[in-house]
RNA sequence: GCCCCGGUAGUAUAGCCCGGCCAAGUAUGCGGGCCUUUCGAGCCCGUGACCCGGGUUCAAAUCCCGGCCGGGGCACCA
């Protein structure tokens, strides 16, 4: 039956579970739809009949459970509005206009594949997919550049930056001179920019800058760049050289800056609302001057707080220098929790419960552990495992051959039951227990081995327990009190090796593993199947050899 | 240093814009009980918070001022 189930994919697990046990996922639905209907309405959608919001990663690493934020946040919203009856459109915009700093990864994994992968393991799915990269071979932000150098509001600066920064940034504000290419005529400007454009111009030599209010009190404000010169020898573009060759890749000198892309993509895309981290704050002024000056609508802007989880590290650029694969289960990558037991489920739920908060949200793996757990319990079925085992000598036992039914689930009875075969060798059994039960098992002196019998204990060393049958009966355990362990025949048994990935030290080499063995039926367990070994934890299978299962520990 | 933004129980949030229905809701945690062949889940009961000070007002978590604390930004990165 386990098999059958699964060896059905996922959709088709769901449609038969739908048929059979719809309150099954109604009621998860449920549960997330009343998440996405009670998050707050955003500014000024009842006045517009479709809401257009998007999601805007860099594609220089895989996506982070930071990442997943604003993903959620802005995805949750587009549901919110479509089941209110609204039009609405979902973009995902890959934003690769640095080749220089921070690098599209192409190799040796492609963060846009990665990234496409990431969100529909999320459920997300986009309406459109865009690629500034690509719009920048199109020429839409060379076009609205050259509008504002022809209307005067803009102008190529040809000072270095140390020049700007003592003349504009460093000085204080009554004192701040205007730079001398700041007046430069719009038809120099364009004569400049089409040098830029050509390569005539290298790498520091100009810049196209933004004119703003000198007095702005913030100095990264004041006249800020929206595009800059990046050198297509030294820094050839990644996808560009992979998808067009270097002949191709060589021909783009000049790469807008994020703020400018963004306002020219946000406007043409229609984008009616913005949700992202409050790091953007001061983007969202720089930007308001390219839709001032276009005369464009601007969008409504959402600033949300960061997401921290204790002991973690969220940052890409420091998660990218590990040198770890992007799904090394180590990591707080999507596809590394992904690798590591944590559902889908679980991310969204974290990521509705946070909200759009403009304060950081600081939460602990114990958070998102138990939220994980409540889900992966019902989908988990029940094995027993012993990590370091230890034999166990049962005496008095009064049958040749016993057989010991254990249920899946005992929530899901349907689920079925397994059979274990207990041969004894003149009324003497063997077992195997866990090491770490040895206390257990000295301070009550009589214990039930779980869904068999319970047992006294006569003799106990480390390396051997001698015991004798007490009795049958649950009920006689219950009435004791005695504690239910669980064991393993130690005639038939198969090999379990658990990695424990450790997320808060990535410096560790060596995954830290433990060795056990397992009852026969985890044998026929599939790879990718989450596992609850009783009275240890959660588990996912990885893969199967011989009489070896080797099982990734997502969580207790 | 300068410029923003925030501060509700252990944790995460609702409420704040538009003051009264808030002696503050929800989730999780914690304590207890029921149920249950592990653990959990479920059900029931309990626990626990408006950063501080001043002001406005009949009335403040909500508005104003000051302080303290926390976060973010200050790139030819995104």
């Amino acid at each position: 039956m386990v098999e059958y189930v699964n060896s059905l994919s996922i959709d088709e697990q769901k449609r038969i579970l739908q048929e059979r046990w719809p309150e099954l996922l109604e009621e998860r639905r449920v549960e997330v739809r009343k998440d996405i209907e009670s998050l707050p309405p955003l500014p000024g959608a009842e006045n517009l009949d479709t809401i257009v919001l998007r999601f805007a990663p860099n594609p220089d690493f895989a996506l982070t459970l930071g990442n997943a934020r604003p993903a959620i946040l802005n995805y949750a919203y587009k549901l919110k509005y479509e089941a209110l009856g609204k039009r609405t459109k979902f973009i995902l915009r890959f934003e690769d206009t640095d080749p220089k700093i921070k690098k599209p990864m192409i190799e040796p994994f492609d963060a846009y594949e990665l990234i496409r992968l990431d969100l529909r393991w999320l459920g997300i799915a986009w309406d459109e997919e865009h690629i500034q990269s690509e719009r920048l071979r199109a020429g839409i932000y060379y076009d609205v550049a050259r509008t504002l150098l022809e209307r005067g509001q803009a102008y190529v600066c040809t000072c270095s930056e140390e020049e700007w920064r003592k003349r504009v940034r460093e000085a204080p504000p009554d004192s701040r001179k205007p730079c001398p290419c700041r007046d430069r005529s719009p038809e120099d400007n364009l004569e400049l920019f089409d040098k830029m454009l050509s390569g005539e111009l290298d790498e520091g030599q100009a810049v196209v800058r933004v004119k703003t209010e000198l007095s702005h009190p913030d100095p990264s404000v004041i006249d800020w760049v929206a595009l800059r010169i990046v050198n297509p020898y030294k820094n050839p573009h990644p996808r560009l050289v992979k998808l067009y060759g270097e002949s191709e890749a060589t021909k783009y000198w000049v790469w807008p800056t994020y703020n400018f892309a963004v306002a020219v993509d946000d406007y043409l895309m229609g984008i009616t609302h913005i949700l992202r981290a409050q790091e953007h704050y001061v983007n969202t002024i720089k930007q308001s001057y390219i839709y001032r000056y276009m005369g464009w609508r601007q969008p409504e802007v959402i600033h949300f707080g960061r997401l921290i989880v204790e002991g973690l590290t969220l940052s890409k650029s420091k998660l990218r220098r590990l040198n770890l694969r992007p799904d090394d289960p180590r990591l707080p990558t999507l596809a590394g929790l992904r690798e590591r037991g944590i559902l889908p489920e679980t991310i969204w739920e974290v990521m509705l419960q946070v909200g759009t908060k403009p304060s950081d949200a600081k939460l602990t793996l114990d958070n998102i552990y138990s939220i994980n757990r409540r889900l992966l319990e019902p989908r988990a079925n029940r094995y027993m495992a012993v990590i370091d085992p230890v034999e166990a000598v049962i005496t008095g036992v009064d049958r040749d051959s016993i057989r010991v039914e254990i249920p899946y689930h005992p929530s899901f009875p349907e689920r079925g039951k397994r059979e274990l075969i207990l041969k004894t060798h003149g009324g003497v059994l063997r077992v195997f227990i866990s090491r770490r039960d040895l206390e257990l098992l000295e301070k009550n002196k009589i214990v039930r081995l779980m869904e068999f019998a319970n047992i006294e204990v006569l003799q106990i060393s480390q390396e051997l327990v001698i015991a004798k049958i007490h009795s049958y009966d649950l009920q006689i355990a219950r009435s004791l009190k005695i504690p239910i362990i669980q064991w393993v025949p130690r005639d038939d048994n198969v090999k379990v090796i658990v990695e424990r990935p450790d997320l808060t030290d990535l410096q560790e080499e060596e995954l830290l593993k433990e060795y056990g063995l397992g009852e026969p039926g985890i044998r026929e367990t599939r790879g990718g199947e989450y596992l609850q070994l009783l009275r240890y934890g959660f588990v996912k299978v990885l893969d199967k050899s011989n009489n070896e299962v080797k099982m990734r520990y997502i969580h207790s």
